[in-house]
DNA sequence: AACACGGGGCA
DNA sequence: TGCCCAGTGTT
């Protein structure tokens, strides 16, 4: 069992995918590529990558921008509390560090968004320190060639992987063999059908030995997650802002922090859905709105939840909006919602309103 | 230690 | 369509 690393890098060497933050080894770059892939397959990340750097080519220039140009080329990659962490700490590498990344894995994770998985893959890709990372990848890879029967769900499961992560971490190269037990564990050795018969470790795993590949890792189930009805308005202006449409920015901590949207809220036991509306808007703007007709329904999950958002054409016939339980607020019309980083149900929302040939109030 | 945080892939 | 996937920060 002992050195499978000659074979997995042997494996790496020839069968290497061709990515754009691997064409060079930019410190900047590989940071980018790795926060972006935390929860976010690969297939996913490369044309936001692209667009990212195009906009954003250096780290300083990162540190330079405004948040909301920032959250507006993360939109719809989702966690958006990774665009604000990165763009927050490219200030303080900027501020603090000389505009140079900081070396070392212990220096890394102290930056926001910086946890000990990208820490380690920063520091052993872009400046081959002799650090272990553990993501999913790993995890799978490990609790297969190890056959490890622990959930690892648990803290203590966690610890000790990392413990033998670390300990498997090759004195040279480990920016290379991080990479390619990723690379394995996303190409060959997946969740559910691992291409076994294709693996360069095959003799060295002790699950495929048992049979048992498929029921690695262990892990506990994950109770059901409960679903919500939410009314949104698709609030029509008068007078100076007739053919505007009322927009609202969320808080910035909680679900979807910063991102614009139509206002509206979750619907309470006992009301309806437009009764829903004129409650929100009156409870987070101090609006008075007139429900019209509705304009599309948007199913949308959540890691621990599910919503079915219902958007309603309103017509604002009073008050000022305030902002009570939002972070800011906007008349704007259809055309100007694309400067606007908004999420993927309201996103959809802005589609059916493109669709029609116009409004209908 | 437990929970919050988006969106995509796959059967 | 329902189920699975998963780093970091907060509390």
């Amino acid at each position: 069992m002992d050195t499978f690393a000659a074979d997995l890098l042997d494996w790496f060497y020839t069968h290497r995918a061709d990515l754009p933050w691997r064409r060079e080894r930019d410190p900047y770059h590989v940071w980018l590529s790795e926060v972006m892939l935390q929860q976010t397959q690969v297939g996913t990340v490369v044309g936001y990558y692209e667009r990212f750097l195009a906009r954003f080519p250096t780290l300083a220039a990162l540190a330079a921008a405004p948040l909301g140009d920032v959250l507006k080329v993360w939109e719809g990659l989702g966690y958006y509390s990774r665009a604000r962490n990165l763009h927050r700490a490219a200030q303080i590498v900027v501020a603090e560090y000389d505009g140079e990344l900081p070396r070392t894995a212990a220096e890394l994770q102290r930056l926001p968004g910086i946890g000990r998985y990208t820490a380690g893959a920063v520091a052993s890709i872009a400046f081959g320190q002799n650090v272990p990372v553990l993501d999913g990848n790993v995890i799978r890879v490990l609790t297969r060639l190890y056959n490890i029967e622990e959930d690892i769900s648990q803290q203590g499961t966690r610890r000790r992987l990392w413990a033998l992560a670390e300990s498997l971490v090759p004195a040279d190269r480990a920016g290379d063999y991080n990479e390619a037990l990723m690379e394995l564990g996303r190409l060959i050795c997946r969740p559910r059908r691992p291409q076994c018969d294709r693996c360069p470790l095959r003799q060295h795993c002790q699950a495929y030995r048992e049979g048992l590949q498929e029921q690695r890792p262990v892990r506990r189930r994950r109770p059901r997650t409960p679903h919500y009805d939410v009314a949104a308005g698709v609030i029509y202006g008068t007078g100076s802002n007739a053919s505007r449409i009322l927009i609202a920015q969320r808080p910035v901590d909680g679900v979807l922090g910063g991102l614009w949207e139509f206002p509206g809220g979750k619907q309470e036991a006992g009301e309806t859905l437009p009764e829903t509306l004129a409650r929100e808007l009156e409870e987070e703007l101090g609006i008075m709105v007139e429900v019209g007709e509705p304009v599309v329904r948007v199913k949308h999950a959540f890691t621990h939840f599910r919503i079915t958002l219902h958007a309603y054409e309103c017509r604002h016939t009073g008050g000022r909006p305030v902002k009570r339980g939002v972070a800011d607020f906007a008349w704007v019309t259809l055309a100007e919602m694309a400067n606007y980083a908004f999420g993927k149900a309201d996103r959809q929302i802005i589609a059916a309103l493109l669709e029609r040939p116009r409004q209908l109030l």
